[in-house]
DNA sequence: GCGACAG
DNA sequence: ATCTTGTCGC
């Protein structure tokens, strides 16, 4: 297969001086969650995007892609295996969009530009990185109870948060996408998690990706 | 050289 | 991520 992985790192190195960091302090009327899921048998994968009113917290919309997998799972360079799918997918919505919530790792990356980031200087749009386990970066595990979190540091720098979101259970990683800073980053993420270990925008993207591949896409 | 390594 | 049985706990 054609893939040069050092000159991916080259564009990884460009995309990411685009990156924004900064505070959050819009109006958001609507979150939309990223999320995907694979077939293996028929090497496709789903993308969905769900659209949910803040702060109802209603699903308003939803949206899915279906896309050959043609880029294989290589750690660093997830968003070239899916970020084809999940742009279609959310560019497929009607609403107008405040914040994107995504399924991998923000700026807390080697190069500065996991999914999210990478994500969110594509779109253009404030997009907050939501991984369920470490990639990069310097961290220590936050007390038990929801709300607590702790530092994701590198070369001096806070790159993202070790959130709580439930009591007693393991905790997420945030990181900043893109136009928002970490304290919002880790505030939001806090906010639309509701009982679940994941934020809702997330947790729902993936039952409905999940559920297309499930019904043979 | 060795360990780590989103989904 | 997917595959895959039972099991612990609210």
């Amino acid at each position: 297969m054609e893939m040069d992985l050092e000159k991916l790192k080259k564009v990884q190195i460009e995309l990411a001086k685009r990156v924004e960091l900064r505070p959050f302090e819009s109006e958001v009327r609507f979150v939309v969650g990223l999320d995907v899921s694979y077939s293996r048998k028929l090497n496709k994968m789903v993308a969905a995007a769900v659209v949910l009113s803040y702060p109802s917290m209603r699903v308003v919309e939803y949206s899915w892609s279906v896309r050959d997998v043609e880029f294989p799972y290589v750690p660093t360079f997830l968003s070239f295996r899916e970020l084809p799918a999940i742009e279609e997918a959310f560019t497929k919505l009607k609403h107008k969009i405040d914040l994107v919530l995504v399924d991998g790792q923000g700026i807390a990356h080697p190069r500065g530009l996991g999914i999210a980031a990478h994500f969110g200087v594509e779109m253009m749009v404030p997009t907050i990185g939501c991984a369920k386990s470490h990639l990069f970066g310097k961290w220590t595990m936050p007390t038990p109870k929801r709300g607590e979190w702790t530092p994701i540091i590198e070369n001096g720098q806070v790159i993202g948060g070790v959130v709580r979101t439930r009591d007693n259970v393991k905790p997420i990683f945030v990181s900043p996408g893109n136009l928002i800073d970490v304290e919002n980053a880790v505030k939001w993420a806090l906010k639309l998690s509701i009982g679940y270990r994941l934020p809702e925008p997330i947790r729902l993207a993936d039952k409905i990706s999940r559920r297309i591949v499930n019904e043979g896409i």
